[in-house]
DNA sequence: ACACAAAACCAACCAAAGGTAGGTTTCTTA
DNA sequence: TAAGAAACCTACCTTTGGTTGGTTTTGTGT
């Protein structure tokens, strides 16, 4: 019996698609996103542009697949499906100031694929809706639970929640310093008095 | 006497260099950032690609320039200077709904000038701290009149509001749906009880 | 063991786009 | 009206993403 994960593809492939993955990720980190050209991918990992493309449709698919590869890690290593969904928006926003490229890169998919045509277009829609109603439905419970106000729209919540994460890695990216972290807590304070505190480390 | 701008400049090019502005504008607005080439943008004014290159440094330049127009603009014909900037913030929203090329062009800007020697990246970062500062200071008021609660540093009560602004644009690039100004003005009246209500039309 | 299919991979090439070099035309003003 | 500067173009270069067609490698059924 194959091992057979997706059918069509050899053990070899699978595992060098992986290692694709990983260093383009920290040439991104490490460079830039635009500053990692595709044959700088290819070299790290000892192939060529065309060897690369075989395993992605194009350099926009690749970075599209990285997220999607970091976001099935993180929904797996628990973190959001441990702990409630909106304390794990602000533990990933702390998981972020680790990994400063992969902020660049969202970011940068994220305007990219507002354009309806973009492959990663569909990806990062399902994406906001996903995190949008998952975010909802947390703050629906606590909003039953009486311990946010339920004078507000839960998923108007929730956008604004997922609005002031995106935009302070924006601001952030310009400003090092900024801890996003901190002013995420305060924000979901705002509507939601027993969020914890910020805390000093972490 | 000379009518003499920037002194160094014939009339002819002045208008030229207006009119470039403009259309690179519509053409963004109308065909998308990405899409939107130096040379289609030199075709839409009669000229080559060289002959935009002599009014901007690069086609980054021109951007930023695009952008820059436009702040210059606003601040004049009052908005921002005419009110109170908390409401600037929530008015230029509602106008943002009505150029969605020019919102686009601005999220492109923001992420791809994150790069310390991106031409605009200068000029975005100190967009930012105006910004925050300004609001900072509209906050502060409100803190002082007992407005808003003193509770939370006014800087970071700004920030948290640039980053509503900001994140809302990314979300509204994917859904046209949504009523920016409507969920802004809530962010914003969680943290201002007095904040005006988001208002049917407008 | 062998053949055959599919995956893995590459060299060469293409086209798009930004940008440069150097020169020609047009405008202003002294 | 001459000279200098701005306005503007043609031709060319470079980078980069992506395609094409073919060769090698790997796995599998007989």
């Amino acid at each position: 019996m194959a091992a057979s994960s997706t059918s069509r593809r050899y053990d070899k492939g699978e595992s060098k698609r992986r290692e694709i993955l990983e260093q383009a990720l920290l040439l991104i980190a490490d460079r830039g996103y635009t500053a990692s050209t595709l044959s700088e991918i290819a070299d790290s990992v000892g192939l060529t542009k065309a060897g690369v493309l075989h395993y992605f449709e194009s350099r926009q698919s690749l970075m599209a697949a990285i997220l999607q590869e970091r976001d099935a890690a993180e929904t797996a290593t628990s973190i959001s499906s441990a702990g409630d969904s909106l304390d794990g928006l602000a533990e990933a926003m702390s998981n972020n100031t680790r990994t400063p490229g992969l902020v660049a890169m969202y970011s940068r998919l994220v305007v990219d694929a507002a354009e309806p045509h973009h492959p990663a277009h569909d990806y990062i829609d399902d994406r906001y809706r996903n995190i949008v109603s998952t975010l909802s439905e947390s703050i629906l419970r606590r909003q039953a639970g009486g311990r946010i106000s339920s004078l507000e729209d839960a998923e108007t919540l929730a956008r604004i929640a997922v609005a002031v994460s995106d935009g302070l890695q924006l601001q952030w990216s310009y400003d090092s310093t900024l801890d996003m972290r901190a002013v995420l807590d305060i924000a979901l304070s705002l509507f939601d008095p027993q969020h914890p505190a910020p805390s000093a480390d972490n």
